[in-house]
DNA sequence: ACATGGGCGTTACCTTATAACAATTCGCTT
DNA sequence: AAGCGAATTGTTATAAGGTAACGCCCATGT
């Protein structure tokens, strides 16, 4: 897992975007009547102010740092529930989880991997996800949930492998 | 992992269909100039004729019982071979991989997973993928390879639950 | 024959994830 | 305000999934 890597390709203020996303998160989080217990929101913050995809295990050490349990079922239990309510989404082709950039819009978001450099993006997947409830329905299968994850090369990145 | 989940929803003449399959995956790695060697080709036998998605462990333990290596990184290394060459899917959902039963069509596959049997089907996917290459289009984003799962209810399992 | 490279087997280890239980806290009813 | 059930957290322990690295062997071409 790279280090540093931006969530978005686009450049952003990232410190408004990151408080943004959190009190819309908070706001959704009202109301659905979900208890942003200490640990959640702070599981949250975490991945917004890292912005990129986090191990579990990685949100775990700096829950641990900040007095918080700092056994794998604490960060698991978090991020399982942030997921579960739209507040996070989880990226199984990296083992990793990311804040949900959208909470509440109810989107159908579409996961765009750099094999380079790590970074993820979430894109708007509205269509992509009529197209599969489609497919689906076709064999008579109903969808609940979805994992769309594409690896490729970001601009970014396409500029450099270019050269 | 459920022990005897068909993969895919509709009845099917499973010896044939698996026999069939097979044929096609030796013709496709034939035209490809692959190497389908004894571990490889009985792993792949071994995905075809359980018809459904199987961990890389359950898979090792075959090949042990059968005289070939019982390390996990024989499993894996035959595994990854044949995803690698589109005889086989991951599905990462699941942490586990199923034989393509359409070797060589160069399709873009969609995984429906039901989660109450956990059979597994492989849908045609090509619209979805142009959504997605669309979607990604937009944003500068050059796809390379794409994981599709769904999690939902089979069309027998729906019957079950409507009950 | 002999070099070469790919594939295989093995050792050793790392990462990811979950089951189960105890202790606590929360939110509600009485 | 006391008390109760449910949800949440912390902890122990362990399961499950995955990979790095090394050496041997065997097929292939010279």
């Amino acid at each position: 897992m790279s280090d540093e890597a931006p969530l978005a390709f686009a450049r952003h203020d990232h410190s408004h975007c990151a408080a943004d996303t959190l009190a819309r998160a908070e706001a959704e989080a009202a109301r659905l009547g979900l208890r942003l217990t200490p640990v959640r929101r702070r599981v949250l913050e975490i991945l917004l102010e890292a912005h990129r995809a986090m191990g579990a295990y990685e949100v775990l050490d700096r829950l641990a740092a900040e007095g918080f349990g700092n056994q794998p079922p604490v960060a698991y239990r978090a991020l399982e529930f942030l997921v579960e309510n739209g507040l996070a989404h989880r990226l199984r082709r990296l083992n990793a989880f990311a804040a949900c950039m959208h909470p509440g819009e109810d989107h159908a978001p579409v996961f765009l991997i750099c094999r380079v450099c790590d970074a993820v993006a979430e894109a708007p997947g509205a269509p992509v996800r009529a197209a599969l409830d489609h497919a689906a329905a076709d064999l008579g299968f109903a969808v609940e949930r979805v994992n769309i994850e594409a690896v490729g090369l970001c601009p970014v990145c396409a500029r450099g492998e270019a050269a």
